[in-house]
RNA sequence: GGGCGAUUAGCUCAGUUGGCUAGAGCACCUCGUUUACACCGAGGGGGUCGCAGGUUCGAGUCCUGCAUCGCCCACCA
């Protein structure tokens, strides 16, 4: 074997081929085969727009090493691949790409056209990140891919929209949003950022209508935002501001006795501002609320409105003057005060972000109104406003102040809270009786939210790590209702049907009338769910909440009715997939009733579904359901029509009310019914709240179960600044580069390395220049992947195969194995155990290291240095049976980390080495992504093997140690390096003596010395330096090699060290304390160490006597 | 404002229920191309574990406070 033919593994030249022939045994398939161990997993979905980014190959690294484990240990294993369609995020691309391209806005292009375009770009770009996963190794079933938009995703997603609307548990409202102006739509609060920036804080006027006596002419108010005043509708001021003041004042005072020092003198100008505020704002706020009790009026300037003044505790009287404008349509706290004194919203900006024309409640438009309708909101409208209230006197003063402003992700614009339509599921806790309706409500949880807390306080749920539990508990504990409607085109329309009419003329529609409408009436509720709500106002009227379910609230409409007519919005959510018998066949209910409603002049909703209500029916979604048998089948659609009830099937069930394929008894031959619930979801913390929330919460409300037992979440990768990595910063690193540069498994080594329990982990990131021009960054972090590769490829295949000519394994008794063999195959076992324990905690960096270790430095550093002698001589068999046994034992553990490397080493050592074992020969497997994971034999455990074993590289590190003195020194002095020493002698006890004369010539080789002796209690060599390890000493004789004095210094250095832990040690055996109270092997230990360390010092007394 | 995390060698990080003469990889220094590997081997230097108290026989580890950095959530007339 000459030297030119050695070469560093080449990922390149290996990874492509071996994942074809993966894919091409079909390894990776899923399929349920009735055993009873299984193990899935779902992707998280990346974004279809998407690249793979460092996150997701660190996220992707773990959960494929958890999926090819236990296919290794004979699980059935399904690792769901697929993708998110991300709403906004898509659609912003393509729209920009076609802004670009072609000059024209979605609005030229129409709503079906973007779609369409969009699906085109999907089904052309779409496939990418995909594409990227294989070249990372990751053992998904590529034959599954699914894709949130696709029609199995679509039909959870109407399903579930279904039955949460007929539970009453999806409603459609006129609320806040925060609103986007650039994009001109609403954006969940997790898509808003704050950001600080410089404005204004502006102290304004508002005259009292109309002024007694001893009241006072103006109210003074202060805003961020002049323009909302246009729409305000009151003025609030607190209903007993002296009791409020006490309470604070109250509070301050219990804050300042529980404090830290440095915030006292805070507190306590705020204790003294309060005094001041009861002197001299008190006796005004105390009128004030008098005023308002009496019901007084205060005029708006700019545009006349007549607004009340009301109390309310949203205004503090410890803030500002006490008073506070309320504005319901522009500010969520507002909204609140609003509800609360039944206000009217009088909006005054358009989706676009200008100044809308002004609407009063009589319906006129506000005379003033056109000074201010089509200028820019916060710009130019806020500028002319500021301007004529300072033109009417009305701005006391103006403020500079740094305000934190909500802005939109996508956009990057400031957020406008924005009262408009919209769709929400509500978290919050139900009514008692109607929670009790719900049957999707397990566990007789109050709510959704409250079921999903509950899942995971019972431990359904395990977080690892567990700190994560709080982040998920505290979110949803707040039980905010979910918004779930997108001003989007790109995504799942909300399937409902809407039309305003006149009460009277839809309470007259029974019976008669427009034919479309009676057909529509004539529905069941089983077919569709039909609401309807007052336009303007607060009624509704559910048929979830009448009894009996079929009348719609007729009693109630007509009741209402009595009482005057009114608009009304009646709204149709079609049952989705309904296939009766009895009606015409071939066409869905869901049809049927789109087809009435159509014809009846309802439309559809124009809004999408937030992308993250398809991804949380993920994991249920795309194994099937609601096809699918699910495995708790009281979890389906419960309601059904009175005329299907009688019908049963063959099997003598009933047929649930969708018409699902009932073909398996107890449904485990579905993929849903096999898989779910799934078993470990790997994910980001940053979506604990937006998506494994959820996911619990639909799985449980659509299955009865949860989706998956254990969620691990792992860390962010960050610059080596600490600074997320982002495009606009350009510090990334692109995995794919990194696969080129390094290979995969440098990759995911690398990764899986990285991730421990912390919460970020920094990678220094270098830029480099590739020969084709082109700026790259990568991170030397991935040369440690690289290196143990190469390290692991050269090790198998440059020694351990080459080695094996005339390989001829028989079963070996490990007892009577040398003790290198027992040592590591003891060490391999202990390895193996340490693994096992780190990997089911999801430990995963920790695992590396145990490999690391195991494999650089006792396989190699030791087990295969020992055993280069024994190739050539007599001893050959066996030492070729153990270095193959264990590299097939490292092949299968490391596999799952670094599949591409392992399995082309596999293939190479079942050529040479078809059997292998020790005391049982077994065949190896022909593919390592299907092998079988090693199980622990014990009993190759030897602690007496170990601790000989140890002792022997003490001996050989302490000759070692010496030498390289010995080459320091006389390299100073221009003196040849001596490979080997002359002479090194050894004296400890008969058993040292014997473990040194069997393996002599393993120490002398290994340390390098030519010769080697092994005394007891002779008398130590003079001129000799000497180090003691336990009882032993070892010598080695330099006088002849080297000036002793010269080594002088460094010595006594050790030996000042020496002694100083010496004294240590033995301060703590002199406390008895200690000796008592301390863990008596503790104790022992120490006893132990102090032994040690006086031998040490007694030997490096010698060699400094020697000198003089 | 609430919550969570981090602070250990020049850099990036380990350090499980307190027992440590505090570890690893990279970088650094010395020596070495003996036939697996220079993406290597042998050896070495480098740390009062952010600061201050406390608990304990014993603290990197537990408690309290402080400082700095970061993340999440809420709110700000």
């Amino acid at each position: 074997m000459a030297k030119s033919e050695s070469k560093t593994y080449d990922p390149a030249s290996v990874e492509k081929q071996i994942f074809e022939t993966w894919e091409k045994g079909g390894y990776f398939r899923a399929e349920p085969d009735g055993r009873e161990e299984r193990f899935c997993v779902v992707i998280p979905p990346p974004n279809v727009t998407g690249a793979l980014h460092l996150g997701h190959a660190l996220n992707n690294t773990l959960q494929d090493i958890l999926i090819r484990r236990e296919r290794m240990r004979g699980k059935n294993t399904f690792w769901l691949v697929g993708t998110d369609h991300a709403g906004i995020a898509t659609q912003a691309t393509v729209e920009k790409t076609i802004r670009e391209k072609e000059g024209k806005s979605r609005h030229d292009l129409g709503r079906d056209e973007l779609v369409r375009r969009i699906w085109e770009w999907k089904e052309k770009f779409g496939g990418r990140i995909v594409e990227q996963l294989r070249l990372m190794g990751c053992s998904c079933d590529y034959s599954r891919e699914r894709f949130t938009l696709d029609d199995m995703c679509a039909k959870a997603v109407r399903h579930t929209f279904f039955k949460l609307f007929r539970d009453g548990l999806i409603y459609r409202g006129k609320r806040l949003v925060n609103w986007d102006t650039q994009l001109q739509t609403a954006v969940a609060d997790d898509e808003v950022y704050h950001e600080t920036v410089k404005g204004h804080f502006y102290h304004f006027k508002y005259p009292v209508k109309n002024p007694q006596p001893g009241e006072p002419e103006h109210l003074h108010i202060a805003t961020t935002r002049p323009e909302t005043m246009l729409a305000d509708t009151a003025v609030a001021v607190h209903p007993e501001p002296d009791a409020a003041l006490d309470k604070v004042e109250a509070e301050l005072k219990e804050k300042l006795s529980t404090s830290a020092d440095k915030e006292k003198p805070g507190i306590e100008a705020a204790i003294e501002d309060l005094g001041e505020r009861r002197k001299s704002l008190l006796p005004t706020l105390l009128k004030l609320r008098d005023m308002a009790k009496a019901g007084r009026m205060m005029i708006l300037p700019l545009v006349d409105r007549e607004i009340p003044l009301i109390c309310d505790t949203w205004a503090k009287p410890e803030l500002g003057s006490g008073c506070v404008k309320i504005t319901p349509a522009h500010d969520p706290n507002d909204y609140e005060v609003g509800q609360r004194h039944d206000l009217p919203m009088i909006n005054v900006l358009t989706e676009d972000g200008k100044v809308a024309e002004i609407i009063e409640l009589d319906g006129s438009v506000n005379p003033n109104s056109s000074k201010y309708a089509g200028l820019k909101f916060n710009t130019a409208g806020r500028k002319k406003v500021v301007e004529d209230l300072e033109a009417a006197g009305l701005v006391e003063r103006i403020e500079d102040r740094l305000i934190d402003l909500g802005h939109s992700d996508r956009s990057k614009m400031p957020i406008e809270p924005f009262l408009s339509d919209q769709w929400f599921v509500r978290m919050s806790d139900l009514k008692r009786e109607h929670a009790a309706q719900i049957e999707g409500l397990r566990h007789h949880a109050s709510g959704l939210a409250q079921m999903a807390v509950d899942a995971v306080k019972r431990g359904d749920v395990r977080f690892h790590p567990a700190r994560y539990e709080k982040t998920y508990v505290d979110w949803l504990s707040e039980k905010r209702d979910w918004c779930i409607s997108r001003q989007l085109w790109w995504g799942h329309r909300i399937p409902v049907w809407s039309r305003v009419m006149k009460l009277s003329d839809l309470c007259a529609q029974t019976g008669r009338g427009e034919e479309a409408l009676e057909h529509l009436f004539e529905i069941t509720p089983c077919d569709a769910v039909i609401r309807v709500e007052e336009v303007g106002g607060n009624r509704h009227w559910h048929d979830i909440d009448r009894n009996p379910p079929s009348t719609i609230g007729w009693q109630e409409l007509r009741a209402a009715l009595q009482e005057g007519d009114c608009e009304v919005r009646v709204l149709i959510c079609p049952a989705p997939n309904l296939e009766h018998k009895g009606l015409e066949p071939n066409e869905a209910i869901a049809d049927r009733v789109q087809r009435y409603a159509e014809e009846a002049g309802f439309i559809q909703d124009s809004d999408v579904l937030d992308t993250w209500f398809s991804s949380a029916l993920w994991p249920h979604s795309t194994l099937g359901w609601p096809d699918a048998e699910a495995p708790i089948r009281a979890a389906t659609v419960r309601e059904r029509s009175p005329h299907d009830t009688e019908q049963t099937d063959k099997s003598g069930r009933q047929p649930l009310p969708d018409g699902r394929g009932s073909d398996s008894p107890d449904g485990t031959d579905s993929l849903l019914g096999y898989y779910y619930p799934t078993s470990v979801l790997s994910t980001a913390r940053e979506i604990i709240t937006l998506w494994v929330a959820r996911m619990v919460m639909t799985g449980l409300y659509n299955i009865g179960d949860v989706p998956f037992s254990d969620v691990v979440i792992h860390p962010v990768i960050q610059d080596g600044q600490g600074r997320k990595m982002s495009k606009t910063l350009g510090n990334g690193v692109d995995p794919v580069d990194i696969i080129h540069k390094y290979g995969a498994d440098a990759l995911r080594f690398t990764l899986a390395d990285l991730a421990t329990e912390t919460q970020d982990i920094r990678m220094p990131v270098q830029k480099e220049k590739l020969p084709d021009g082109r700026e790259i960054n990568i991170s030397p972090k991935f040369e440690k992947g690289r290196n143990f590769c190469n390290k692991l490829w050269q090790a198998s295949t440059g020694f351990v195969i080459r080695g094996l000519d005339g390989y001829a394994p028989t079963e070996l008794d490990p007892q009577t194995l040398r003790l290198e063999d027992r040592w590591i195959l003891s060490r391999m076992t202990t390895c193996l155990l340490e693994l096992e324990q780190a990997l089911s905690r999801y430990r995963f960096s920790e695992s590396m290291n145990v490999l690391y270790q195991f494999m650089w430095n006792e396989y190699c550093d030791w087990y295969i240095e020992m055993s280069k002698s024994r190739l050539a001589g007599p001893e050959r068999g066996p030492a070729q049976q153990v270095l193959a046994y264990v590299l097939d034992q490292l092949l299968r553990v490391l596999h799952p980390f670094i599949p591409f490397v392992t399995e082309a080493i596999w293939t190479e050592l079942n050529t040479a080495a078809p059997n292998r074992g020790c005391a049982n020969l077994e065949k190896g497997e022909p593919a390592l992504v299907n092998a079988k994971w090693p199980s622990v034999d014990a009993s190759l455990r030897d602690d007496a093997v170990e601790s000989q074993m140890a002792e022997l590289q003490a001996i050989i590190k302490a000759v070692r140690e010496i030498r390289t003195i010995v080459n320091g020194h006389r390299g100073k002095e221009k003196q040849p390096t001596m490979r080997t020493l002359p002479l090194a002698v050894v004296m400890g006890d008969r058993d040292t003596s014997k473990l040194v004369e069997t393996h002599r010539e393993f120490i002398q080789s290994l340390a390098g010395c030519d010769l080697l002796e092994a005394r007891s209690k002779e008398a130590k060599p003079a001129g000799a330096l000497g180090r003691v390890v336990g009882s032993t000493g070892v010598y080695v004789p330099v006088a002849d090699l080297i000036d002793l004095k010269q080594v002088r210094q460094d010595e006594e250095k050790k030996l000042e060290e020496l002694q100083k832990a010496l004294g240590r040690t033995e301060k703590q055996l002199g406390n008895e304390d200690f000796v008592q109270r301390a863990a008596p092997t503790v104790v022992e230990q120490a006893r132990q160490r102090a032994a040690d360390l006086a031998g040490q010092i007694e030997t490096l007394e010698q060699h400094l006597a020697d000198l003089t």
